[in-house]
DNA sequence: TAGATTGTTAATCGATTAACAATC
DNA sequence: TAGATTGTTAATCGATTAACAATC
């Protein structure tokens, strides 16, 4: 049995990464459109509004399997149906948020979160002053108690927040708990198991871009 | 006079934006290894921490006039003060944060942003409750003070911290205000004049990629 | 029917990766 | 000198953009 080949066999019609990262774009476009009462789209409306390339859309959209009717567009509803649908935006998608500071307090109360289809369910942190308090509706737990809580819930999906010199710890505890996704927001590039999804927001890495064209 | 020649004669030597993206994790990286006390450090060694190319790496650093020798790599310090200086870090980049939340205090709290080259001198918000108190060392002013300090110090880069609803709205006074440059890090798909820099850092674009790699 | 827009295939563009000569 | 690594040119890969046929 030749595994190269079995890896193989899974044909690769994998969408490219910038197209995903469009998606929540086109969402929120759309369901401002569809509380303007918008019906139908086309893909050059949109392109109007939002600056990309009309075909790029039409690729995009097509990828989530919604069928447009040409001289009309796309019905909206229909658009943020696949759309959703796609990205896993109507699945339970339940995360831990660890580390409660300044920017875990600003993911916490970032409602919109949800609608882009991560739940968080917990926070924790260290802090003694923390803990066991509430922040919204979210309650602010221990961090050892991580282990046993994400183990009885299930829940696979870790948001880094604490500062990025407790970083790679806290990473390697939450894999240990059974955190299979992070999403890093700390400066810090975590060396965790392969297996293990990390997705950074490196803000850090905006701003280079953003005073490289300022001072050119 | 033809324009069009005169805009191509600036010899497109623009640096990738991936390129970009990566230099502030060098530095990172490279002041780490200079704390250990390594002297020199070459591109294939680089790539065994960072899970860079070794040849990508090469080029990045070429970018910024760097010079390595062929068998020992390139000096610690050197590629620290070269990306630096490439980047604009040295300059003085003096910034104002707009929208003084959760988030807004977060990057106020960020220390090391100023080890990213952008220096936060003060900021602004309309909660009254807010206004006039100290965050960390940097004042926060009531967001109709924007205008006349902007112009009277100078200031030309803003970071937008102000929730979604309120993004264009204040983007579009930061601009009368003389701001050229907006670090985005609201939702919001801001709508200015071409000449203005916008910058977004898009949270929900990293959450839709997460999502998708661990539903797939 | 005429024309706008979808859907798809082809061309282009840009970044990554490979190859290799130069060199310390 | 031998060999590792830089520096640069060429090949590859992937995403964007263009072209165009299908169709409502």
């Amino acid at each position: 049995m030749n595994t190269t080949k079995n890896i193989k066999r899974t044909k690769k019609v994998d969408v490219p990464e910038p197209t995903l990262k469009r998606m929540p774009t086109y969402t929120m476009h759309l369901k401002a459109l569809l509380q303007q009462g918008v019906v139908n789209i086309s893909a050059p409306a949109i392109s109007e509004e939002l600056h990309f390339d009309p075909t790029q859309i039409v690729k995009d959209f097509a990828f989530t399997g919604v069928k447009g009717k040409p001289k009309v567009g796309y019905s909206v509803v229909e658009l943020i149906h696949s759309i959703e649908k796609y990205l896993g935006v109507d699945k339970k998608n339940e995360a831990f948020l660890i580390g409660a500071g300044k920017l875990g307090q600003a993911i916490l109360s970032y409602h919109a979160l949800q609608g882009f289809g991560i739940n968080i369910i917990a926070a924790f942190d260290v802090d003694k002053s923390k803990v066991d308090t509430q922040y919204g509706n979210i309650q602010i737990l221990h961090f050892d108690k991580l282990g046993e809580l994400a183990k009885r819930l299930g829940v696979g999906i870790g948001i880094l927040t604490v500062p990025g010199s407790a970083a790679q710890e806290a990473a390697e505890a939450m894999v240990k708990s059974g955190i299979t996704a992070i999403w890093n927001l700390t400066p810090a590039k975590l060396r965790l198991s392969s297996n293990i999804i990390v997705q950074d927001t490196a803000m850090y890495s905006d701003v280079a871009v953003l005073l490289h064209k300022l001072n050119s």
